[in-house]
DNA sequence: CCAGTGTTGAGCTG
DNA sequence: CAGCTCAACACTGG
């Protein structure tokens, strides 16, 4: 039925992250003797169009900013390519069905995408790569995406993830390519072929997907695509000095009117930019500067924790949960919906925290440490909530949200992966205050606040009601009080987290459900002895 | 068993 | 603003 393929001379390129014309091995391998080439994007309407019931506009999966992010890259791909001489074929369906039935339909007798790590697409290339191989379609499928194939950084260490930096570092030594040039240009693609009853259209608006207008202020101001992700690029590695004295900790995550990172992750996170180039161009700025900083701070440094935690979530089973995750420690995190909706929705009643949560509604983009200062508030650092939670809502909401990356991170911010040292909270009250005093940061995206006066904007429930009256912010009514009393919750955390680790340690994290649920009822047991956090909450001694 | 280490804590000191 | 102390975790390598 299907031998007609195999008997083609054309080749498919099937996009999915990936979204670049530059070092794109799939690309290069599908245009080389192949004529016609059918470039294909698949736009699965379960990612795309909108979930009235989501808790953001967006769909089921992914919030507005980033469905549009995905269409300006797609235009711009689309661009690209009429420019070689071809375009982008954009078909909607299930993905797998949608290719199959290409393959099925038109004059192909190559299959070539990017190789996806992630279980989704593990899943879907596995029908997708069972059916080619049944119809005599030749697959190609490289890894290009990340520095290092995940799968031989694991087979190299036995089977298992790296799971310290560190041992990362030393297992994968220099990349092969790091000397090669890679293929940046390409001059022509061959013609696309007869498409056949298959139906094309072009790349579709937010408003043809079935979204309404939104307010521009409401809107990332970061624009998709690898011309942009280029532009970006190349105006980031301009300023050498910058780049040689690169230091992750030491930026500041209030600055927001030029940002203190690179903001290239979304165009990693959608392969508009390859993190091999990348990676080539940073090489290139190092060996003109005298001195420059290392990995784990540096910029290439960065690339390689993207690599790290890659390389972690392909080898472990579960990554994504904490049940039935071998290297997640089981913690009877809280259940209360009132506290996550508080966190998501940024009425915690601290403003550095809920300042983060508008911008990564507004933006979906944050400095690193911002994010790491809302996800310890979640989870260890005051509300001891699930950190799959936070997890979502990051999921839905960053342009940049990679699932290895922020899955990794969660672990990482909750302390039950990869990092241990869980009396060190953030503060949400100091911690913000040491890189902007005048609270520029919280003025911005929490307007409410925008004449507080600076000795009170961290902690606006201390100012005086007079104060808060010419201020135009009565705190409990134009702006919430504190869900918590950070001293008080911080504590608490702790204590509930040491007793966990202590259970993970005497059942050598062999703890079961009912261990947590024994344990869960332990932690509210002396809770209640110690005068009950739940009225606390309510009215924290502390706070006036 | 022990010392050293770990991308990014807070608060204080000089 | 660097450096120290505080309190203190897991993991690594010898």
């Amino acid at each position: 039925m299907s031998s007609r393929s195999a008997t083609g001379s054309g080749s498919l390129m099937w996009f999915r992250k990936g979204l670049r014309i530059h070092d794109n091995p799939a690309l290069e391998y599908a245009s080389r003797g192949s004529t016609p080439v059918y470039p294909v994007f698949v736009i699965d309407p379960h990612y795309m169009e909108p979930d009235p019931t989501a808790f953001s506009p967006g769909s089921a999966l992914a919030g507005l900013n980033r469905i549009r992010f995905l269409l300006e890259s797609l235009v711009d791909l689309d661009l690209s390519l009429k420019k070689l001489g071809s375009r982008l074929l954009v078909l909607k369906g299930e993905p797998s069905e949608v290719v199959i039935r290409c393959l099925k339909q038109w004059d192909v007798k190559k299959l070539c995408f990017e190789y996806d790590t992630d279980p989704y697409y593990q899943a879907l290339d596995m029908k997708v790569k069972n059916y080619a191989s049944s119809a005599g379609i030749e697959v190609f499928s490289p890894v290009s995406h990340t520095l290092f194939n995940p799968a031989y950084i694991i087979q190299k260490n036995g089977g298992k993830p790296p799971l310290s930096y560190q041992s990362f570092l030393k297992l994968a030594g220099q990349p092969s390519w790091a000397s090669s040039p890679l293929s940046v240009s390409l001059s022509s693609l061959p013609p696309v072929g007869d498409t056949g009853s298959c139906e094309i259209s072009e790349v579709p608006t937010v408003r043809e997907l079935g979204y309404e207008d939104y307010e521009q202020d409401e809107l990332t101001p970061f624009r998709g695509g690898e011309s942009e992700a280029l532009k970006r690029l190349k105006e980031s590695i301009s300023n050498k000095e910058w780049v040689a004295n690169f230091e992750k900790p030491k930026g500041d995550p209030s600055a927001y009117v030029k940002p203190a990172t690179t903001v290239l992750s979304p165009y990693l996170k959608f392969g508009c930019l390859s993190s091999r180039y990348f990676y080539q161009c940073l090489i290139d700025v190092y060996k003109n500067v005298k001195k420059h900083t290392a990995p784990p701070v540096s910029l290439v440094g960065q690339l390689l924790w993207r690599d790290f935690f890659y390389t972690a979530a392909f080898g472990t089973p579960n990554f994504d949960q904490m049940k039935g995750n071998k290297i997640c420690k089981q913690i009877p995190w809280n259940n209360d919906d009132e506290l996550l909706a508080a966190w998501r929705e940024a009425r915690t009643g601290f403003p550095w925290i809920d300042a983060i949560m508008v911008q990564l509604r507004k933006w979906g983009w944050m400095h690193h440490l911002a994010r790491h200062c809302v996800a310890c508030f979640l989870t260890r650092g005051d509300l001891f909530i699930h950190w799959e939670k936070g997890r979502d809502v990051f999921e839905r909401l960053l342009i940049d949200s990679d699932w290895a990356i922020n899955n990794g991170n969660w672990l990482w911010l909750s302390c039950s992966s990869f990092f241990y040292q869980y009396h060190r909270i953030y503060s949400p009250i100091s911690f913000g205050k040491k890189y902007d005093p005048n609270g520029n940061y919280i003025r911005h995206f929490l307007p409410i606040l925008k004449d507080m006066p600076k000795e009170y904007i961290y902690e606006p429930w201390t100012a005086p009601l007079s104060i808060q009256k010419k201020s135009k912010c009565i705190i409990g009514i134009d702006y919430p009080k504190p869900v918590v009393s950070h001293d008080s919750a911080s504590k608490e955390c702790k204590r509930k987290l040491a007793e966990a680790y202590a259970l993970n340690q005497k059942l050598n994290g062999q703890v079961s459900e009912d261990d947590l649920k024994t344990l869960r009822r332990k932690l509210e047991g002396d809770e209640n002895q110690e005068s009950g956090s739940k009225r606390q909450r309510q009215n924290p001694s502390d706070l006036s």
